[in-house]
DNA sequence: TACAGTCCGTGGACGCGATCGACCTGAACA
DNA sequence: TGTTCAGGTCGATCGCGTCCACGGACTGTA
């Protein structure tokens, strides 16, 4: 992980499509050097995956909510951690520090689906109760930012 | 918005990097029928971007911080958000309903650095208090989910 | 200092993909 | 029925992805 690791890495965060061609000139280097840097980044897990990046509301998702879970106390955290895997409307899920175990960002079509998803939230074996806020917009999301020093 | 746009859409959020005449194997077309698709798909907004997913760890980007904004009762909201899109360290940023008027979630390298991110956000005029939560651990996130019927 | 091994790069070659233009087809409509 | 247009295919060209052989810098060892 070098400065021109982390110079690819910051091409293709904002724009995952660029060519390596397009990216070995950028970074100034051959495109196989470019080739096998960017193979090592994936292979290693650095780079996770490529996404194209979606208006949700063109795809029938126009609502968005956060919703906090706080668990039983006598709850099995992986068992709820797979119930909720099995979801597709939750998209993100954060493991939190406080009273509230889970944050968890769910996305869906209409405010019944919404209210579905909740219920079956809350029937989830280990859920106690769920806290739930709605984003009436989202001002942006997953902005990259620059990337800073590497851990030492 | 056909059902192959769909297809399109749902192939490119797997994998960005797909090359067209792969997607064009995949939705039964050739491939310059694909890339004018997506190119329509692009200019029209629906595929926002093409990004890549990095592990934030190896980035030095270890700390994700979900963080709740009051605004003062005179705030004016344009500027609060205006003073947040400065903020890199601020990756997504939601308008909520509710009392907290934004939920920000932001990735920093350390403590100590969310301390001074909170601390410059409590001195952002219009902010009247923040209620910050730390993510332990990031189970999963933006996992993409089955495109479902798009609006009529 | 000389030597060997390793890492990481370059340059060349070749086949495939991106992309352009010409043409085709079916639907909507006067 | 004829016209128009959206949206597709096909073919050609050019550049890119990718494989391979080769070379230079660095390092540890005699």
């Amino acid at each position: 992980m070098d400065a021109i690791d982390l110079n690819i890495i910051e091409l293709l965060r904002g724009n995952a499509r660029l060519s390596y061609a397009e990216l070995a000139r950028q970074v100034g280097l051959s495109a196989p050097a470019v080739h096998e840097r960017v193979g090592k980044l994936e292979s290693s897990g650095v780079i996770r995956a490529y996404r194209a990046e979606i208006e949700p509301e063109s795809i029938g998702l126009g609502v968005t909510a956060l919703i906090e879970i706080i668990e039983e106390s006598a709850a099995d955290t992986d068992d709820v951690l797979e119930a909720f895997r099995a979801i597709p409307e939750i998209e993100s899920c954060y493991f939190m520090a406080g009273v509230e175990s889970f944050l968890l960002k769910a996305r869906v079509g209409t405010i019944g689906e919404l209210e579905a998803l909740i219920v079956r939230l809350n029937r989830t074996p280990g859920v106690a109760s769920t806290r739930t806020g709605i984003a009436l917009s989202t001002k942006w999301e997953n902005r990259p930012q620059p990337v800073g020093t590497p851990p030492a």
